[in-house]
DNA sequence: CTGTTAGCGCATTCAT
DNA sequence: ATGAATGCGCTAACAG
């Protein structure tokens, strides 16, 4: 085998025809006859031709590459997402390029100036913090663009998530209904993280809604994480003692705070409710189920692919796709 | 601004060079005076000019892309070395294109191919575990290549990791030396993973050379997880009640096992030692820690990104790197 | 230090 | 249903 890879060209002497109609068949576009398409095929086979994408791509000025934006990869939420991506790219022949921003506006501008650079067929971004920098660049690239996570914002192109406001609210008729009274709030930094706000302002809210307040909060600064959570839930419970529930800004804080109710001998839901988001699994496989609620990240992922992918043709579609959330009773709350 | 983008004629017209000098200026190649340099980079910035990358990929027959073959995205061992891919590539120009195999060489096969259609600089491989026909795709394609995780086997290009089965050995005497004599093992699927296969060769081994044998071992099929570790340790203990301590495949699967002990009763390392194997944060966050091996996840991904990038010119580097383990002592073993 | 010439491999457009 | 001509935007290999 020749160290040299065979191109269209090769193929197309070999089965004796023009390269645009090789071209033709690889691509499986325009009218070929059974007959030379298998010819075409057979060449392609024998010659295990693969087509150069970057040439392909200069030629139509245009990549089968999706570029991906993801705020982080240690929040266990966005390689979720990333799955549900690659499982909607399966067999579409495009593929993910990636780009991890760190949840940095500037960072991400720069980060969607070089996926720009190879023209690729879509951009899928996290959230709808921008800079104008970015969003001009987005309008002149022509490229479709989805948002995810967030659905409580006006979107560039297709925004797929939820409403993490609702989410916040419904935690809240939730947690009421099943009456607790004593609110508590643990999070983590909230620069970062609007949609943790925006739950936070639903669940105040519902509480508002029902005259009350929380009774007291706490937020440690930096990303959310196990440690964090517990630690953040022992200050809290310093402080006031008296609650009967405490939600958290996400899963990961909320089994922190489950570790720190068994460390300290805490009967977890009779004596202090506790409540988390996402439904990750390690809530789920605790001795105690998570009460929590469950954010199909998943879905988001591969909902938001199938859809870039259907709007080929198509210009200018501003769609909101609401994926849901369901609340997970669990056995802490 | 115009809806089309600016190309390297339009900044060299503005420049008042050549398009090869705005090309080496761009690429930082080749000798350019200060003077002409600086006329390029304003009139690059005044254009917003941004280089296509397929063009310069076509006509350099090689992009700035470093494709990434995971098994899976959902074992969070993966995310964490594609973050320290990530890291390493930082601020290089290079772009990672991912893929997942599913831990299929056959399906690893295809996106082999279709990853070296665009020509990458290198590959990141997962595993020592390829197709003939992937083996020649890559002598053919004179890639860089690097195999992550498994150093115990004869690698293509680098290979990055650790030796899994001498992990297993030095986990087999750490809990010999600490007076434990009545071994138990809890595993998962081993077809697809080939290192939980090589600790538990290691495990074995010391355990001989002590003169002694597992007591009882129980596999479940399918991935690791936290429930697939729980549940296994419950049929092992009533298969066999009186094991001292049980090493499991991974962290996943021992703090699923953990999880059991708490549910039912029994004391952790008095009872029933626990071991895993990663170090994963939600262990170390167990209200007790557990004992474990870290395998420096992060780093294998850093690692390879900077040698790769190391030997850029050189041919033929079979390099093994050694990036070590470190036995965590915990407090569940 | 800078420029000229010549393609890279493919897809678009227009023929036939 | 198939083909010819042309150029996408850039860089390698040489000049000078």
């Amino acid at each position: 085998m020749p160290s040299i890879a065979p191109t269209l060209s090769d193929v197309a002497k070999l089965a004796g025809v023009s390269e645009i109609t090789v071209s033709r068949v690889v691509r499986n576009k325009g009218p070929i006859s059974r007959a030379t398409r298998s010819r075409v095929l057979a060449a392609i086979e024998a010659l295990d031709y693969v087509p150069n994408r970057a040439a392909g791509s200069l030629a139509s000025a245009s990549a089968p590459l999706i570029g991906v934006l993801l705020p982080s990869l240690s929040n266990i939420v966005f390689p979720e997402v990333l799955r549900g991506i690659h499982v909607g790219l399966e067999s579409t022949g495009y593929q993910p390029l990636i780009g991890v921003t760190d949840y940095d506006p500037l960072v991400e501008q720069h980060i969607v100036s070089s996926l720009l650079a190879w023209q690729p067929a879509a951009l899928i971004m996290t959230g709808v913090d921008h800079t104008e920098t970015t969003r001009k660049m987005l309008a002149n690239h022509r490229v479709r663009v989805a948002e995810l996570m967030d659905i409580d914002a006006e979107p560039i192109g297709i925004a797929v998530g939820l409403s993490h406001r609702k989410a916040g609210y419904d935690t809240g008729r939730h947690l009421i209904g099943r009456g607790y009274r004593r609110f508590g709030y643990v999070g983590h930094d909230w620069d970062a993280d609007r949609r943790a706000r925006l739950r936070y302002d639903g669940l105040c809210t519902a509480l508002a809604e029902a005259g009350m307040t929380l009774v007291a909060e706490r937020r440690n600064p930096g990303p959310s994480s196990t440690l964090a959570g517990k630690e953040t839930l022992k200050a809290l419970l310093q402080d006031e003692p008296g609650l009967d529930v405490v939600v958290f800004s996400n899963d990961d804080m909320a089994v922190g705070g489950y570790f720190h109710c068994l460390a300290a001998g805490i009967a977890v839901k009779d004596e202090l409710g506790l409540f988390g988001f996402n439904g990750l699994s390690i809530g789920q496989d605790l001795p105690t189920p998570l009460s929590t609620v469950r954010s199909n990240r998943f879905l988001i992922g591969k909902t938001a692919v199938e859809r870039l992918l259907d709007i080929a043709g198509t210009s200018d579609n501003r769609t909101i796709i609401d994926t849901g959330y369901e609340i997970v009773e669990g056995a802490t709350a």
